[in-house]
RNA sequence: GGGCCGGUAGAUCAGCGGUAGAUCGCCUGCUUUGCAAGCAGGAGGCCUCGGGUUCAAAUCCCGACCGGUCCA
């Protein structure tokens, strides 16, 4: 497709006089007014020519360029307010990389309608990918706002297509930013991502790639006829306009700063540079540096440093290599500094918690890679203020702002950090030492293991060891290597017709019985016309009960939902077209709706009592017990928990309704926002709404009592970490909870009868029986060494050929036997012969760690009745003969050794 | 979700098949009354847990649990 051509000829193109020419560098096709063009416009085809010179008629900040956005878009397009970086309401990406990701899949998929349309938005996103280069490059972001105008086109319902959106653009950038139509450039580029895909525009305007108009009509399809990056596509129901502008890159070319961060965000990298004591620099070196990495594609440090060295002594600017590298690195941090900030404020808006897993270890790569600017800069001040800075500075984007939650994770985070640098020397001299040398694959382990990078290992080892390491320069491919695992098999999903299976349970929530009829019939597994049976799901179990069939239960096993059957699996089989009814297990099913809104009950609690960054993030309910998931820091304290447990009883005394209701998505989401999805994303195009009145609002599938005085009492069982920033509480609730008491009482009770105490006086006794037994084991440990020491003094010593055997004989116990043995191999006898005489016989070992124990128990056994067993070094031989001293010498005197 | 590293005295770790160790800290005594003092002695271990191999496992193998770390 990308050889492809002929579907972006627009007629605009003819109005405003661009013609299509194939790039001379790269051989891609792009538009252009310009007649003495021959290069697409896109780095490094072209270079930077905006940097002191815009072609924007003003310079605009971040705000006047997104208000100038949306306001241009305003009048036809509905405004849209923007969606939390930290995607909750998919669970294929970890964070939001474009404005688009808002609507997949459920809108790009059809099935539920765009909140506005056309729309217009400024979208903060996120991108990891290039997370090394920020900084360096004088263009790379972490994160940025993807100002977008989108249009949903519907076979009954046509918006806008290619030729509108490109002139909006060609409007926007001439009309609204005064740029002159000849230093604009559409280069045609195929587009893919998020399992959509389709033709598109690349915009440039001065070297600069300022938006992407995608032209999305394809969905990843395996049996497709369309190709983009080896994945095949086939045709959308649902063609969609989406259009991407960068709001940095604008603002930017408008400022025609040397670097895209001291255009965005001029008050981060002030304060930085206050705090760290650095002078301001002269643009004309930092502009060089940027410029010419654009042109160095991929990034290469040492070859920018050097072509800027060239370029700036040509301009009368002579510094040395060493001069231009500090230069680098001091901007570097800095830039980092400022960039990671910016991220980490949004993150924390949505309040993802360090860890070392998902989005949590995104955020803890950037506190760490902040942290490490912060010293290489010398910046005197601390990250929080700066994150509070880059939210005054974008409160109208980004609102949530919480800044005990902030505070908290910083810390936590800081002090792991130090915690870590302090371990590093340690580990690190520890590693040296054992060869005197780190190779490579030391310093690979000790980063991928311990998290020592090695800059640090070198440091270290130059500082304490006065020793030069070398650090590979394919380092960061020997990580990868070390990483790259072939992937799991997918297992084969059974598939099943898609037959509508009514449900019953959502009616009514009561319902013990009902008819059925058997719309298909598989090995020992049915589909209905209807159950009121619930399928697992939304961290619910199945319900259990039976059918009757023609007079005969046959029991239900399990009921799975299948697309939009419900698969009951059953222990025998029944044909298709029975007529069969249903009786479900409703004494099992009430525990677990007591329990299911208890589960809700419990978050609402927990968020009120351990705050708003609790999320849920895991949850099985049971019939005994359920336990939910949620991120919080670390585990609550005793006080804490009983203080939850305090308020879930107040809540269950004052009765508060449970309502249920199915709403319109974008009106569920407008009214409830994002914590709708806790529980998991809908597939459907609206969302059933589960509300415990003033507690707790989630989107559910689950089955519900009618007011919280129905759950009775819920105690908490058991809470524990289960991941960093994951806390699990178990609990039961209802009978269940009365059940689990009960057995505390019994437990109790047991133990005080067995050590004969009252209940007050359980702990002193049970320490007294502790320590009881340990002062016992350390009788036994003397004991045992007083045997052995004996054995071994008392042992006699004989003379065989120039070799000293020891002989020992006695009546031992086995833990005797297996010290006594022990004490002669490392006393290292030359030949020793323990003598054990029990009840069942005489017991003779043979141990010896320079001669062989077989050939010697060879020459016994001849003279005495009994086999050998054993290995050269340690041979037994079991007997009727007892042996005494006199007679091994004569033994072994004859014997061979 | 996957990979890698680790779990031994209060702390930091060594030992990596043969009777559990070092340093710091702790306790007692002595020396000294001037720096992170010196000397002598002592207490303190289910070597994370469960299986397996072995005459013998902290040590080797398998599994669980916990912690750290890197990558999606």
């Amino acid at each position: 497709m990308s050889s492809e051509t002929g579907q972006l000829d627009l007629e605009l193109f003819k109005r405003i006089a661009f013609t299509k020419k194939k790039c001379t560098k790269c051989d891609s096709y792009f538009w252009t007014s310009d007649a003495k063009r021959k290069t697409c416009g896109d780095p490094p085809c072209d270079s930077y020519t905006f940097i002191g010179q815009s072609p924007i008629d003003r310079p605009y900040t971040l705000k006047e360029m997104r208000d100038l956005f949306t306001g241009f878009f305003a009048g036809n397009h509905g405004f849209l307010r923007p969606y939390p970086v930290v995607p909750r309401w998919r669970d294929d990406v970890l964070l939001v990389n474009a404005s688009i990701y808002n609507f997949q899949p459920h809108v790009t998929s059809g099935r539920v309608k765009p909140p506005n349309n056309p729309l217009v938005m400024s979208q903060p996103s996120i991108r990891m990918t290039d997370t090394d280069l920020v900084g360096e490059t004088g263009r790379h972001l972490t994160s940025f706002e993807m100002l977008c105008h989108d249009a949903f086109n519907y076979p009954d319902k046509f918006v806008y297509w290619k030729e509108e959106t490109v002139e909006y653009c060609f409007k926007l950038l001439t009309d609204g930013l005064k740029i002159e139509a000849f230093r604009i450039t559409f280069k045609e580029k195929p587009w893919s991502g998020g399992g959509n895909g389709g033709n598109a525009f690349e915009v440039f305007v001065g070297g600069l790639e300022v938006a992407t108009l995608v032209f999305m009509d394809l969905q990843e399809d395996q049996d497709g006829d369309f190709e983009i990056d080896g994945k095949k596509y086939s045709k959308m129901r649902i063609q969609i306009v989406d259009t991407g502008y960068g709001l940095e890159r604008l603002v930017w070319l408008s400022q025609g700063t040397p670097t895209v961060y001291e255009a965005i965000m001029p008050y981060a990298i002030k304060e930085i540079m206050d705090k760290s004591q650095i002078q301001p620099w002269d643009p004309r070196v930092m502009g060089a540096l940027s410029r010419i990495s654009a042109e160095t594609e991929p990034f290469d440090k040492s070859l920018v440093l050097n072509k800027a060295e060239i370029e700036l002594r040509n301009i009368g600017i002579s510094l040395s290599a060493q001069d231009l590298e500090n230069f680098f690195e001091r901007s570097r941090a800095v830039f980092v500094l400022a960039d990671h900030s910016k991220t980490l404020m949004t993150l924390f808006a949505d309040y993802v918690i360090p860890s070392n897993v998902k989005v949590g270890y995104l955020a803890r790569l950037l506190i760490r890679r902040a942290l490490r600017a912060k010293r290489d800069a010398n910046y005197e001040g601390s990250i929080f203020d700066l994150i509070k800075l880059h939210h005054e500075n974008m409160s109208d984007v980004i609102q949530n702002f919480p800044e005990k939650f902030i505070v908290e994770a910083l810390k936590e985070e800081e002090a792991k950090y130090d915690e870590l640098y302090g371990r590093a020397e340690g580990i690190v001299l520890r590693a040296f030492d054992k060869n005197r040398s780190l190779s490579s694959d030391d310093l690979v382990t000790l980063y991928d293991s311990s998290g020592i990078t090695p800059e640090l290992a070198k440091r270290i080892v130059h500082d304490k060891r006065k020793n030069n390491i070398t650090i590979p320069e394919n380092f960061n491919y020997l990580v990868i290597s070390r990483h790259e695992q072939q992937r799991p098999v997918k297992k084969d999903e059974e598939t099943f017709p898609d037959i509508f299976t009514r449900p019953l349970y959502y009616d009514d929530t009561s319902i013990k019985e009902f008819n059925a009829i058997v719309l298909y019939s598989g090995d020992k597994l049915i589909i209905t016309n209807q159950t009121a049976f619930y399928p697992e799901g939304g961290g619910q179990p199945t319900d259990l009960g039976y059918f009757v069939y023609h007079g005969k239960n046959v029991d239900m096993l399990k009921a799975e939902r299948h697309g939009n059957a419900i698969v009951h699996r059953l222990s025998s089989t029944i044909p298709e077209k029975s007529r069969i009814i249903g009786h479900i297990d409703f004494a099992r099913r009430r525990r677990l709706m007591v329990h299911h809104s208890a589960t809700h009950l419990l978050l609402g609690v927990l968020r009120r009592v351990l705050g708003e960054h609790v999320w849920q993030s895991g949850v099985q309910k049971g019939v005994d017990r359920s336990r939910i998931d949620i991120t919080h820091f670390h585990r609550p304290t005793i006080e804490e928990i009983s203080l939850i447990e305090k308020e879930c009883l107040l809540y269950i005394t004052q009765n508060r309704s449970i309502t249920v209701r199915n709403i319109e998505w974008n009106g569920a989401l407008s009214k409830y926002g994002f914590r709708l999805f806790e529980g998991g994303v809908p597939e459907g195009g609206s969302v059933r709404v589960v509300e415990i009145d003033g507690i707790d609002t989630e989107g559910c599938g689950g089955t519900h009592l009618k007011s919280t005085g129905e759950i009775g009492f819920i105690k908490i069982i058991k809470v524990e970490t289960i991941q960093e920033g994951i806390q699990r509480f178990t609990f039961a609730a209802g009978e269940a909870a009365l059940e689990y008491v009960h057995n505390l009482y019994n437990t109790a009770s047991l133990i005080e009868k067995e050590l004969s105490v009252s209940s007050e006086n359980v702990q002193e006794a049970f320490t007294k029986v502790i320590q009881e037994n340990i002062s016992m084991r350390k009788y036994r440990e003397r004991k045992l060494k007083q045997v052995v020491d004996n054995a071994v003094n008392n042992s006699s010593k004989i003379e065989i050929n120039g070799n000293i055997l020891s002989f020992i004989s006695g009546s031992f116990e086995d833990d005797e036997m297996k010290a006594i043995i022990s004490a002669m191999f490392s006393l290292k006898r030359d030949i020793a012969i323990l003598q054990n005489s029990g009840s069942s016989g005489v017991e003779i070992r043979v141990i010896t760690t320079q001669l062989d124990a077989m050939k010697i128990s060879g020459c016994i056994t001849a003279h005495v009745s009994g086999e050998a067993k054993g290995s050269s070094r340690h041979a037994l031989i079991t007997s009727t003969k007892r042996l005494n001293e006199t007679l091994i010498k004569e033994i072994l005197d004859r014997c061979q050794l």
